[in-house]
DNA sequence: ACCCACTACTTGACACTGTCAATGGCTCGG
DNA sequence: CCGAGCCATTGACAGTGTCAAGTAGTGGGT
């Protein structure tokens, strides 16, 4: 395989449990086992638990900011945005519980993860300086790139976590939803 | 003090706990210890780990539904309603950082838990009813609910533990942000 | 007065976890 | 051939949730 597949094994398998069970289940010991290696062998390629969880954020924030972009040049920007952030989360479930949780991997001190994550920012915000046009104030452009990033963000942790499925019926087709929902907010 | 004084001091201190260090590094054998009792006294008033984040889940939604409830009945609605969601979480962390956790309290076989905290969605959907007006279809309600659900869930989580106060500058003002938020995406 | 049941709590043990430490084998450059 | 480097192993430790059994104190019924 590629050079230190243990690392890459590790690591999926990390992402899948989490993808299913949630993060905080995620057992060092039992994915070695499930690796079949000693309970201390992922620990040579991760420092510790937290580093497990970084690499896990790094990783999803740069396919993030990849879709992010992707969608960026569509026709409706914010629109396709919106629907790329809540499709990137319902497919990397995995990641996206790891990215936004401050306590298991924290941005302050680690500016390659930070880079990362405001790449991602970034073509939101300049999605919304595109839309509202150079002579924006800068409080609208906050409140706009805040207004859009809540949307998509409540959307995405609603769907995986939250109990929106149960409450509004069961969801034939989520496309349809958060497409619905894209129309209904983001309307200029 | 009241009835079963040290249920009370072994939740309190879980949510204060929580509130700063999140749900996951929590230890009952810590607050035991906090408590001045052993490490076996808290299982008697919560039977598991899952009991306690249960009970927090309950007391959270309960206070969450009576401060929707309060806010409803204003004026402009949406907006009202939306700012109370976002205050709520802020001056309740720990009660939030547990109500929308799956892995922690699982609602699906929990009627009770999932009795109030639907009461606390049927504030949402009754003031979009409310708005719509009664010949509203079925899907136009639901996309409204949902966009309002969504903006103001995320708000608040990107607040809370998301990376938001970072990006967009210092937050001289949540509460003014909070409005610009809620005027720009709830306009009709 | 006695006993009995019940509740609130304690102590002791177990398996499991993350993590530190020391050890063993492998390959590769000299 | 051999030492240095990485990769992985085994062993140990403290801390955690949880099961099991034991111990005050309290209150009611006969």
């Amino acid at each position: 395989m590629a050079p230190s597949s243990l690392r890459e094994t590790v690591l999926r398998a990390s992402v899948e449990f989490i993808a299913e069970h949630g993060a905080d289940g995620l057992s060092f010991r039992q994915v070695a086992a499930a690796a079949g290696v000693s309970h201390q062998a992922p620990y040579h390629h991760f420092a510790d638990r937290k580093a497990i969880f970084r690499a896990i954020a790094l990783e999803g924030f740069t396919e993030f900011g990849e879709a992010l972009r992707a969608a960026s040049s569509a026709p409706d920007a914010p629109i396709a945005l919106l629907e790329a952030y809540v499709e990137f989360a319902l497919s990397h479930r995995g990641h996206f519980r790891v990215m936004f949780r401050r306590d298991l991997c924290d941005f302050d001190n680690d500016a390659e993860l930070e880079a990362v994550a405001d790449a991602s920012f970034d073509v939101l915000l300049d999605c919304v300086r595109r839309e509202l046009g150079e002579r924006a104030s800068i409080d609208d452009i906050r409140a706009r790139a805040t207004s859009m990033w809540s949307l998509a963000h409540g959307l995405s942790t609603l769907l995986i976590d939250g109990p929106l499925e149960d409450k509004i019926g069961p969801i034939k087709d989520r496309r349809a939803l958060i497409h619905a929902v894209a129309l209904q907010s983001l309307r200029s």
